[in-house]
DNA sequence: CGGCATCCGTTCGTTGGCGTACATAGCGAC
DNA sequence: GTCGCTATGTACGCCAACGAACGGATGCCG
C-alpha cells in the first residue's frame, strides 16, 4: 500500500477535480478484493462504494432457485454500488469479485455528502451509470438472442478490457455462473475457441492469442457497449 | 384537451412540488400516443421526455439482424427518456408505444432546468431511473432462465399494472416482439392460459380472467420488479 | 514426490424454442 | 353479405442448451 495513493488507476477517481481528491482522501482506502469477496448481498445495506482498479467485480443476479446471471460487468473504468446515491441504498442484485486485484473503497456517507453538492462528482457518476445501463439493457437482449458461442467472446473481451496482459484467471466453471449457463456448455464453446486458435487455457488460466478474431467471432454487443461507453465517458477514461 | 391539465394520472408528476409545475406548465403538453409511434430511435437525439398517463411505452433493443427484445415497461408511473438528464441524451434502445393512450410531453431543455437546480425533482428522477435499472436486469436475468410460458405471465402483469381495467389491445405477433420470441410461441403459451381458464382473447385482445393464478404461475421476476417500484417509489406512486 | 481436491472432457437422452409452411377464422370495408 | 386483410392455430424437422453421470488430468500441498 504505498503512502500516496494513485487514484489515476480508476477512471473516474482520475478525472475527478483535485479539489474532490482532498476532501476524500482521508476516507478513502485501498483494498484487497480476493476473488469470489461479495462487496453487496442482494437487498443488503450498502456502507461503502468501491472503485476497482486491478480487480473486476461481477454484478449478478441470484434467483430464487439458485441459478445465476450477470447483468453487468465493472472494472478500472466504474464504481461498484451506484444504488447508492440512484436512491435506495440497495439492490436485488449481488456484486461479487470475479477477478482477484485491488480497488479503493469509500465510505458511503462521504460520497453522498459530495453527490449532494451537485457537482462534477454528480454528473460524472450519472453519465457512468448510464453507461452501466447500456450494459444491462445490452445484457438482456444478448441473452435472448445469441448463442452461447457469440457470449462467451463477449464475456472474455468485456473481461480482458478490464485487466492487463491477455490472460484471465478464471475456471470455466466460475464462467458458467456467470453466463448463467452449465459448465458444460463452458467446456464445449471454450473448445472451439480452442480448435480455431483464438485461445489457450489450462486449469483455471485462459490465455488469448487472437484478439481480433474474437472481436469477430463475438456478437455485436460487445461493440455495442464499449462504443457507449467511449462515447459517455471521458476520452482518457475510455476502457 | 382539458384546459386545466391533471398532472395526477402520471405518479411522477403528481409527486412534484407545486412551484415546480407552475414552471413546467407553459411547456408540459397532452399528447396522443398511437400504437406503434417511436418516441425515440436508438441513438437518436431526445428532444422532448414523456410521461404517460394512459398509454403505455416499451423499451425496445433491436439488434442488427432485426430481432428485437424488450428490456423495461414505462407506464403511468414513470418517465420515458432517462438518458436525457442521466448524460449522453441518447440509448441504443427504441422506444415505442405499445398500448395506445395519452401522456404528456415535456421539451428536454425545461427538464434539464429543473433537473440542474438540484432539487427534488432529480431526487426523484433518480430513484425512477433505479426502478427502472432493476426491471432491466430483472429482464436480463428472466430472458436467461425463465420459459416463455413465465414470461408471458409476468409480462401480461406488468401491462396490466399500468392499465385500467383487465383487458390489453395487444395482439400475439406484438408481444412476441416484444418479448423477442416467435409468434407461434406466444400461440402456445397463450394458448396454456386459456386452457387454465386465466385469460380470454380473440383477435387483438386479451382478457384476464384469473389474475391471482396469473401471478402464481408467473416466475418471480415480476413481484420482485412490483416490490422494488414500491420501495423505491413514494407510497402514493406505487403502481 | 505422491495424494487428492479440483478442473476439464465427453456421453446420452430430453426439451424448449426456432424456421418454415400452410390452414382457419374474425372483422372491417365496401 | 362478401371480400380480403390480418390474426390465430397447427404441424414438421431441427438444434442449442439442459440434466445427470462419470472418467481423466492437472497441479497444489504436505
Amino acid at each position: 500500500m504505498p503512502i500516496a495513493l494513485n487514484f489515476n488507476d480508476n477512471s473516474l477517481l482520475a478525472a475527478l477535480p483535485q479539489d474532490v481528491l482532498a476532501r476524500w482522501r482521508p476516507f478513502i482506502k485501498p483494498v484487497d478484493l480476493p476473488l469470489g469477496k461479495i462487496l453487496y448481498e442482494s437487498g443488503g445495506k450498502m456502507a461503502n462504494v468501491y472503485f476497482p482498479t486491478t480487480a473486476i467485480v461481477s454484478l449478478l443476479y441470484v434467483m430464487e432457485n439458485g441459478a445465476s446471471a450477470e447483468i453487468a460487468v465493472v472494472g478500472h473504468e466504474g464504481i461498484v454500488g451506484v444504488s447508492l446515491f440512484m436512491g435506495g441504498g440497495s439492490t436485488p442484485s449481488r456484486a461479487v469479485v470475479q477477478s482477484a486485484g485491488q480497488g479503493y473503497r469509500l465510505k458511503a456517507e462521504v460520497m453522498m455528502q459530495e453527490f449532494n453538492r451537485a457537482g462534477p462528482v454528480l454528473h460524472l457518476l450519472l453519465r457512468y451509470t448510464q453507461a452501466l445501463i447500456t450494459q444491462m439493457a445490452q445484457t438482456a437482449a444478448c441473452n435472448r438472442h445469441h448463442d452461447l458461442d457469440q457470449q462467451l467472446c463477449r464475456w472474455l473481451l468485456l473481461s480482458l478490457d478490464r485487466l492487463v496482459g491477455n490472460e484471465l484467471v478464471m475456471t470455466q466453471e466460475l464462467i458458467s455462473n456467470m453466463l448463467g449457463v452449465r459448465r458444460e456448455g463452458v467446456t464445449k464453446a471454450a473448445g472451439e475457441l480452442h480448435k480455431a486458435g483464438l485461445i489457450e487455457y489450462r486449469r483455471g488460466r485462459i490465455t488469448v492469442l487472437d484478439r481480433p478474431a474474437l472481436e469477430a467471432r463475438s456478437c455485436e454487443c460487445y461493440e455495442v457497449v464499449k462504443k457507449e461507453y467511449a462515447r459517455l465517458l471521458p476520452v482518457e477514461l475510455a476502457i
